[in-house]
RNA sequence: GCCCGGGUGGCGAAAUCGGCAGACGCAAAGGACUUAAAAUCCUUUUUCCGGCAACGGGAGUGCGGGUUCAAUUCCCGCCCCGGGCACCA
C-alpha cells in the first residue's frame, strides 16, 4: 500500500461530520450491563475552553471510553456553571445581558466541546441558568426552609468591595476575597440567609472515613481541617460579686487552676455591658484591625475590663480582658488564660504582666517556676496544686473535671466546630433567586411550591454598586402575600451559585424531569458517582457543600445514598512554558487554537502523555509537536501495511510479543493507576518495533497490529483512532468495539534474562529459561566467563539468586 | 509554626512488590534521501578517567547516617521547592 501523510484537518473533519448526529454515548437505564458514572467538573461558561479543560476531559474521556469498551453501561454528562459574577461584568462592560452574554458563551464552548470529540450524553446537558434547572434550587431552598436547615440571621458577612457583594467564609482567603486577592474584606452586619451546615458537621467528619481509599488524602485531610472538630468542656465563670455566667470553651479543662485571666472577644456582647467609653472605643479599634489583615501578622493587643471573674473549681477571682487575639466566632467567645501551658495566653500574659502559674509538670520532671518560664508548656503531664485532682495524670483530670462541672451544674463537656453556617445571600442579579416573601403582617412567608419557579426577571439594569439590581424591579419585587394577600415585598437577595454546583450531577441522571429534581429510582441506579475528576481547588467549597446536599437530600427522602462520590481524582494544573496560565498575562493556551493547528487528537495526547495525570503540566509546542510527529507515525505505518500481502514473518513473534505485552501494560493501567503517559510510551515502543522490523512482517501479523492498535488509540485519540480502523477495513465506530484481549502466552519472552552481580556490581549477563532453579544459576553464573576472573583467588561469601532476575555473589 | 506532596540527565519524565537507574518524548549533534530546503528515516546523547577504536574502569537518583547480599525504593536526621492550614482556646 502507497504510504499517506498525516493531515490531521481533512482526517478530524470527517469524521465530525460522521459523527454529528449519531448518539453514540447515550446512556441507558434499562441495561443488564453495570453501570459507571464517569464526571468531570462542568465548567464556568467564560467563553472559551483553554488547554486545562482539555486535561480535565481528556482524562475523563479516556476512562469513559476505555469502560464503554469494556462493556459498561456509561453515564458521561456536562454541562454549565452557568450564575456568576463575570456575566455581570460583562454585561457592564458590552451592554449585553448576563443571560445574552452566559449563552453566547455556552454556544461557543460546546462547539470547542464537539470539535473534541468527548464522548458525553449531550441528551443530559444541564444549564445551572435555566429556570428548569434552577427552580429545583428554589425547591430544595424551601424544603430546607421547612426543616429549620435554612434560616435568616443578621450577622458580620464577609463584604468585599470589589465584587460589591457578600462572600461565604469559604470564600475568604488570608483575609481576601477569592476572586481579587488583592482586595481586603470587610466586615458588615446584614440581613442573611443561612444553611444549617453545621447540623451535619459530625456526619461530615465521620462519613470521611468511607471515601478514605477513594479521594485523595490531601483533601480529606483539609476537610478535616476546615471541619475543625475540637473535643473539650464548656465551663461557666461567674462575674464576680454577681450571678452573672461568663462561659468559656476550653480543650484543657485540667489547667483551669492556673487560669490567670479571662478575656473576651471584643465582640463580646458581655464586654459591651462591661467596657467604659474608652474600653469601647478599643474594642472597636480592635475588631477594625483584624478585618482583611493576615491573623498572623497581629500583635496580640488587650485592653483591662476593670473587672473580675470568678474560677468555679478554685473560687479565686481574676481579672476579665478583652484581647484581639479571641474570637467571637469560634466556641463561645471567651477564653480563660492559662499562660503556662497555653503559648498564646503566654504570649498575652508577659505582654500584660499578668501572673503565670504552672500547674501541670511533665511526666518525668517537676512544676516549672514562676518567675522564669521561658516558654508554655503544651503537653500532657500530671496535675498539680489542682484541689482533688493533684497528682492524676492531666487527661484523666481533663475528664474527670468536666464531669465535676456538669454534675455541679457550672458546665459540661462540649465540642466545638469551626465550620460555620453557610452564607448564601448575595446582593447580586445573576443567580437564583431566594423565594420567600417579606410580608409586614406575617413576616417571612415561603412562596408556595406551586408558585415556582420564581423567575429571574430579564432586562435589568446591572449597576454594580452593591444592592441587588432586583430591588429596582417594581414588578419582581411588589408582590401580595401568599398568605394574607396584603402588599409585600419579594426578596431581592440571590443564592450563593455553589449552590447550584452542590447537586447539578444529580439532575443529570435525569436532566429534563419537569416534576421534580429529578426520580429517585435513577439516582438509586446511577449513584455513587464512581469517578469523579477536577482540580483540587476545589477541594474544600465544592466538594464539602455537595457532600451537605447529598445528605439533606437523603434526609428529605429524595436518595438513599450517604455520600456523592466514591472515587474523586484531582488533576495538576496546567502552565504554559514556566508561567500560570492567566488572561491578564495572555498566555492562556486556547482550546480552539490546539485543534487548528495541531488537531483534537494531539491536544488530547500531549497533556495525556507529558506528565503522570495528577502531576503538573507544561504546555510546550515541542512537546505538541512530538505527538504530532507520532501520530503521523502511526499513520504512515498503518496506510502503508494495511492490507499487506506477505507470507515473509520472520519478525512475527517479535512484534507480536510486544503488541500483546502493550495491550497489557495499559490495560493494567486502566484498571489501577491511570498513569496515561506511560501508555502512551509503551505504544510509541511497539511503534518504533514497527519501524524496526516492517520488512519482515506478514500481512497476518500485520493485520492484527493495526487492527489492536486502533482498539488501543481509542481512548486517547479517537478521530486517529476511527481513521485506522477505517484504513484496516473495518466497520462501524471503533469505540464501541470491545477492548482488545491479550495473550498472556504470547506476551512472555522466550527465556529470562538473568543479571549477575559481584559484590552487588552489575557484571554480566545470561539467559536462562522460566523457572530455572536457583542453584542451577548460581552454578551457571559462577562459570560466567566475565565473572570467572573475579572469582578467582576470593572466598565466596554467599550467592542469592532471584528466580527469572539476578544472580549476586558475595565474595572477600 | 503545623500537616501533606515532591527533589532522578540540558528539559518533561520512567523504574507498579527492595533486584539492570535514566524507558518514552523534547532539545542537541551527526548521517541518509533531496538540485536545495522542509518533511521523513537511521545513529549518538548521565558524567568522569584510559583508549585511534571495539572496549574497559570509576562515580551517580537533594545532603549525612543506618538496615540489607542488594536502596531512586525501607528507617533516622537535615537542606531545598510546591501546596494546604494557621491566634480555632
Amino acid at each position: 500500500m502507497p504510504e499517506k501523510p498525516y493531515d490531521h484537518r481533512q482526517i478530524e473533519l470527517k469524521w465530525f461530520e460522521s459523527w454529528q448526529d449519531a448518539d453514540f454515548y447515550k446512556a441507558e437505564e434499562n441495561t443488564a450491563k453495570p453501570k459507571f458514572y464517569v464526571l468531570e467538573m462542568l465548567p464556568y461558561p467564560s467563553g472559551t475552553l483553554h488547554i486545562g479543560h482539555i486535561r480535565n476531559y481528556s482524562i475523563g474521556d479516556a476512562l469513559a471510553r476505555y469502560k464503554w469498551m469494556r462493556g459498561f453501561n456509561v453515564l458521561h454528562p456536562m454541562g454549565w456553571d452557568a450564575f456568576g459574577l463575570p456575566a455581570e461584568n460583562a454585561a457592564i462592560a458590552n451592554k449585553r445581558t448576563p443571560r445574552e452574554w452566559t449563552l453566547q458563551n455556552i454556544a461557543a464552548m460546546k462547539k470547542t466541546h464537539r470539535r473534541f470529540a468527548f464522548s458525553y450524553d449531550w441528551d443530559r446537558e444541564v444549564s445551572t441558568c435555566e429556570p428548569e434547572y434552577y427552580r429545583w434550587n428554589q425547591w430544595f431552598f424551601l424544603k430546607m426552609l421547612e426543616r429549620g436547615l435554612a434560616y435568616r440571621k443578621k450577622a458580620l458577612v464577609n463584604w468585599c468591595p470589589k465584587c460589591a457583594t457578600v462572600l461565604a467564609n469559604e470564600q475568604v482567603v488570608e483575609g481576601c476575597c477569592w476572586r481579587h486577592d488583592d482586595t481586603a474584606v470587610e466586615q458588615r452586619a446584614l440581613e442573611q440567609w443561612f444553611l444549617k451546615i453545621t447540623a451535619y458537621a459530625d456526619e461530615l467528619l465521620s462519613d470521611m472515613a468511607r471515601l478514605e481509599g477513594g479521594w485523595p488524602e490531601r483533601v480529606l485531610t483539609m476537610q478535616r481541617n476546615w471541619i475543625g472538630r475540637s473535643e473539650g468542656a464548656e465551663i461557666d465563670f461567674t462575674l464576680a460579686g454577681t450571678d452573672t455566667p461568663i462561659r468559656v470553651f476550653t480543650t484543657r479543662v485540667d489547667t483551669i487552676y492556673g487560669a490567670t485571666c479571662l478575656i473576651l472577644a471584643p465582640e463580646h456582647p458581655l464586654a459591651q455591658q462591661l467596657l467604659d467609653a474608652e474600653g469601647k472605643a478599643r474594642a472597636k479599634a480592635m475588631v477594625d484591625a483584624r478585618a482583611g489583615r493576615d491573623p498572623g501578622d497581629i500583635d496580640k493587643e488587650g485592653h483591662f475590663t476593670g473587672h473580675y471573674a470568678r474560677n468555679p473549681y478554685s473560687g479565686e477571682e481574676v481579672p476579665i480582658w478583652i484581647a484581639n487575639f479571641v474570637l467571637m466566632g469560634y466556641g463561645t467567645g471567651a477564653i480563660m488564660a492559662v499562660p503556662a501551658h497555653d503559648e498564646r495566653d503566654f504570649e498575652f500574659c508577659r505582654k500584660y504582666a499578668i501572673a503565670v502559674r504552672p500547674v501541670i509538670r511533665p511526666v518525668d520532671g517537676a512544676l516549672a517556676v514562676e518567675p522564669g518560664m521561658k516558654e508554655a508548656f503544651t503537653e500532657y503531664g500530671v496535675a498539680e496544686n489542682t484541689g482533688q485532682w493533684s497528682g492524676l495524670p492531666s487527661e484523666d483530670a481533663r475528664r474527670q473535671m468536666a464531669e465535676y462541672a456538669e454534675q455541679n451544674g457550672f458546665g459540661k463537656a462540649a465540642i466545638t466546630f469551626r465550620i460555620k453556617d453557610w452564607g448564601i445571600s448575595r446582593q447580586r442579579y445573576w443567580g437564583t433567586p431566594i423565594p420567600v416573601i417579606h410580608c409586614a403582617k406575617c413576616d417571612i412567608v415561603p412562596v408556595p411550591e406551586n408558585q415556582l419557579p420564581v423567575l429571574l426577571p430579564l432586562n435589568v439594569e446591572i449597576t454594580g454598586t452593591g444592592r441587588s439590581p432586583l430591588e429596582n424591579v417594581p414588578d419582581f419585587v411588589n408582590v401580595a402575600c401568599p398568605q394574607c394577600g396584603a402588599p409585600a415585598r419579594r426578596e431581592t437577595d440571590t443564592m450563593d451559585t455553589f449552590i447550584d454546583s452542590s447537586w447539578y450531577f444529580y439532575r443529570y441522571c435525569d436532566a429534563r424531569n419537569s416534576d421534580m429534581p429529578f426520580d429517585p429510582a435513577k439516582i438509586a441506579y446511577w449513584f455513587e458517582i464512581d469517578q469523579y475528576i477536577g482540580g483540587v481547588e476545589h477541594a474544600i467549597l465544592h466538594l464539602i457543600y455537595s457532600r451537605f446536599f447529598t445528605k439533606m437530600m437523603r434526609d428529605i427522602g429524595l436518595i438513599k445514598n450517604n455520600e456523592p462520590t466514591r472515587r474523586l481524582f484531582t488533576q495538576g494544573m496546567v502552565i504554559a512554558e514556566g508561567t500560570k496560565m492567566s488572561k491578564s498575562k495572555g498566555n492562556v493556551v486556547g482550546a480552539d487554537m490546539l485543534a487548528e493547528k495541531f488537531g483534537a487528537d494531539t491536544a488530547r495526547m500531549f497533556v495525556l502523555f507529558a506528565a503522570p495525570p495528577e502531576k503538573e503540566v507544561d504546555w510546550r509546542v515541542e512537546g505538541a509537536e512530538g505527538i504530532y510527529r507520532f501520530l503521523g507515525r502511526v499513520y504512515r505505518f498503518v496506510t502503508r501495511n494495511a492490507g499487506k500481502i506477505s507470507e515473509n514473518g520472520a519478525s512475527d513473534r517479535k512484534v507480536l510479543r510486544k503488541l500483546h505485552q502493550t495491550v497489557r501494560k495499559i490495560t493494567d493501567d486502566f484498571e489501577t493507576r491511570w498513569h496515561f503517559n506511560t501508555c502512551i510510551a509503551s505504544i510509541m515502543e511497539l511503534v518504533n518495533v514497527l519501524y524496526a522490523e516492517e520488512e519482515n512482517l506478514s500481512g497476518a501479523a500485520a493485520a492484527e497490529v493495526i487492527e489492536k492498535l486502533a482498539l488501543m488509540l481509542a481512548p486517547f485519540a479517537p478521530y486517529l483512532a476511527q481513521e485506522i480502523w477505517d484504513e484496516a477495513g473495518k466497520q462501524g465506530p471503533v469505540f464501541r468495539q470491545c477492548w482488545p484481549a491479550f495473550d498472556r502466552e504470547l506476551a512472555k519472552e522466550d527465556e529470562a534474562e538473568i543479571v549477575i552481580q559481584v559484590n552487588g556490581k552489575l557484571r554480566a549477563r545470561m539467559s536462562a529459561p522460566f523457572g530455572t532453579p536457583q542453584e542451577e544459576l548460581i552454578a551457571r553464573a559462577k562459570e560466567d566467563e566475565k565473572v570467572k576472573p573475579l572469582l578467582e583467588g576470593k572466598q565466596i561469601v554467599k550467592a542469592i539468586a532471584v528466580p527469572d532476575k539476578l544472580v549476586n555473589i558475595v565474595v572477600k
